[in-house]
RNA sequence: GUCCCCAUCGUCUAGCCUGGCCUAGGACACCGGCCUUUCACGCCGGCGACAGGGGUUCAAAUCCCCUUGGGGACGCCA
């Protein structure tokens, strides 16, 4: 035990010491969107090289030919450039790498650490369920092992397990992991179709791109003792590994589509901002103390896999719409402007300069960029456009409402002021007049003004929002009503 | 079934490595109140957790063991 943790730190040492040249590196595959749980561990790859100043590599994980499509390469790409996360150097796709792959796969059949299998896929089976039956962990059990056979139809290559000992390493996330050797099987490195398979290509890979920490889902534990066996065949220093636990459902279980587990483009298909998805994400599952809002550099400057959780967690969705909401709270009203328009009604037409009124209405009370495109709808048209919530109109135009608003609304075409203390001193001088409470006035005006009675924004500021003209307009339009 | 991983409020977590400052802190959610011209924002307060059992120790959320519970892997997928 104590000979295993001076082994441990000093595993511990090497990785410290390599930290001024960090490369970390994503790779998915593409047979589907980036999901969010993906995304996760992506940012923590990249956020891992950004903290260090070093590199992080891209590469596609396409040797599953059946599978992989470049459509979904292409919007894994879209995904990754809407969170933000840039990459280092080319893209990388493994089905570009074969002969590559190959020649290692030699390699080890050269040096005894691999070997030709005719076992057919049908045997195999029988094999793992004869194991099942007998209460053994399933697997192949190695017949092909000493019979020599070379290279033919069908046949595919095997790793040339060892039988005895264990396989050791101390994860960045979860600590020291060992296995014993017996419970692996001979894995195949090469397909009968000739393609690699994903552990011997993953080796190859992380190990000619000089990937010094793998940072990769928990889904993986089980594959890594096989690869740092390959990376100890091969000769080569195994790098240090951090498996990141994954993303569960509010049901506790793996995260999917029934969750609304989505891919990342549809997180802005509902309009939240990815600096908030980033920001969400990167702590579910990370902390720097009690702080819950980090900028990008700050996430930068702070990340380190020391607090990593290393449970699984819950996705919230009622915590990212708060983080969203803090995001566009602090946000200026113009940078805003782009987002929210891509949700406003098709062939709607709107300056930037109104706009960027409007948004602070809307900064306190939208949870998402939708909202407030859905929430800002009434002052988009034009006075004999705007739609009146009919029962409202029946209920709060009142006689009494009518003359009120014809009231106000002369006092406030004979203001050449029309600043917020002018609205106000017009209105509450009106009401200390004719001794009235603000309810009197409060919801007819804002029907005049919305359509509605519950809308964004203080009166005074949505009339100032709307510029006196329309103001105008809307309350002399409201009176024709009743 | 076998192996591996995990375990603090409903949720995300701080604290755990380096026992005492923990009558366990923060945030989301929830509930109440204040503010208020709607709805929000904001402010104040409340509810609420060390899975269980054994050890070790003067002292355990923190170290060790067992149990239970959850998850993952067991593919010519990645």
């Amino acid at each position: 035990m104590r000979l295993f943790q001076l082994y441990a730190f000093s595993q511990q040492l090497s990785g410290d010491f390599s930290m001024s040249n960090t490369i970390t590196r994503f790779a998915p595959s593409p047979t589907g969107h980036l999901h969010i749980g993906g995304a996760r561990t992506a940012l923590f790859s990249w956020l891992l090289a950004r903290h260090n100043g070093g590199k992080f590599v891209l590469r596609i994980e396409d040797t599953d030919q059946k599978r992989s499509t470049q459509e979904y390469t292409d919007a894994i790409l879209e995904s990754m450039k809407w969170l933000g996360m840039d990459w280092d150097g080319e893209l990388m796709y493994q089905s570009e790498r074969f002969d590559l792959y190959n020649s290692y796969i030699d390699k080890l059949i050269e040096t005894g650490h691999a070997y030709w299998c005719d076992c057919t896929s049908e045997q195999v089976d029988a094999m793992r369920e004869k194991a099942m039956k007998e209460k053994r962990k399933p697997k192949y059990d190695g017949s092909c092992r000493e019979k020599n056979i070379g290279p033919g139809e069908n046949r595919v290559v095997r790793f040339k397990t060892p039988i005895e000992g264990r396989t050791s390493f101390n994860d960045m996330i979860k600590g020291p992991i060992t296995v014993e050797n017996i419970e692996l099987d001979d894995m195949i490195l090469r397909r009968s179709d000739g393609a690699p398979t994903y552990n011997l290509a993953v080796v190859v890979d992380d190990h000619t791109m000089g990937v010094t920490q793998v940072v990769r889902g928990d889904d993986h534990i089980n594959n890594t003792p096989r690869q740092v066996l390959i990376y100890k065949a091969l000769g080569w220093d195994v790098p240090r590994f951090g498996h990141v636990p994954m993303i569960l459902g509010p049901d506790k279980k793996k995260l999917s589509k029934r969750h609304g587990a989505l891919s990342v483009m549809e997180y802005q298909k509902m309009g939240y901002l990815p600096e908030a998805v980033v920001n969400y994400l990167v702590r579910l599952g990370w902390s720097h103390g009690d702080q819950e809002i980090f900028s990008k550099d700050e996430l930068i400057e702070l990340f380190n896999t020391e607090h990593l959780g290393n449970s699984a967690s819950v996705f919230d969705t009622k915590k990212l719409d708060w983080v969203n909401c803090e995001y566009i709270k602090a946000k200026a009203p113009a940078e805003l402007i782009p987002g929210m328009r891509s949700f406003l009604p098709e062939g709607t037409e709107v300056a930037d300069e109104y706009l960027e009124k409007i948004i602070p209405l809307l900064q306190p009370r939208a949870t998402n960029y939708k909202e407030m495109a859905d929430m800002c709808d009434f002052f988009l048209v034009s006075a004999d456009e705007l739609k009146y919530d009919e029962k409202n109109v029946e209920k709060v135009l009142t006689p009494e409402a009518i003359d009120h608003l014809k009231e106000i609304t002369a006092k406030i075409e004979a203001d050449s002021e029309f600043s917020h203390d002018s609205l106000e001193a017009i209105h509450k001088g009106y009401l200390e007049e004719k001794e009235l409470k603000f309810k009197a006035i409060g919801q007819p005006v804002r029907l005049a003004l919305c359509g509605k009675i519950q809308s964004p924004g203080g009166l005074y500021d949505l009339m100032l929002v709307l510029g006196k003209d329309e103001t105008l307009a809307r309350m002399k339009k409201t009176i024709t009503l009743a």
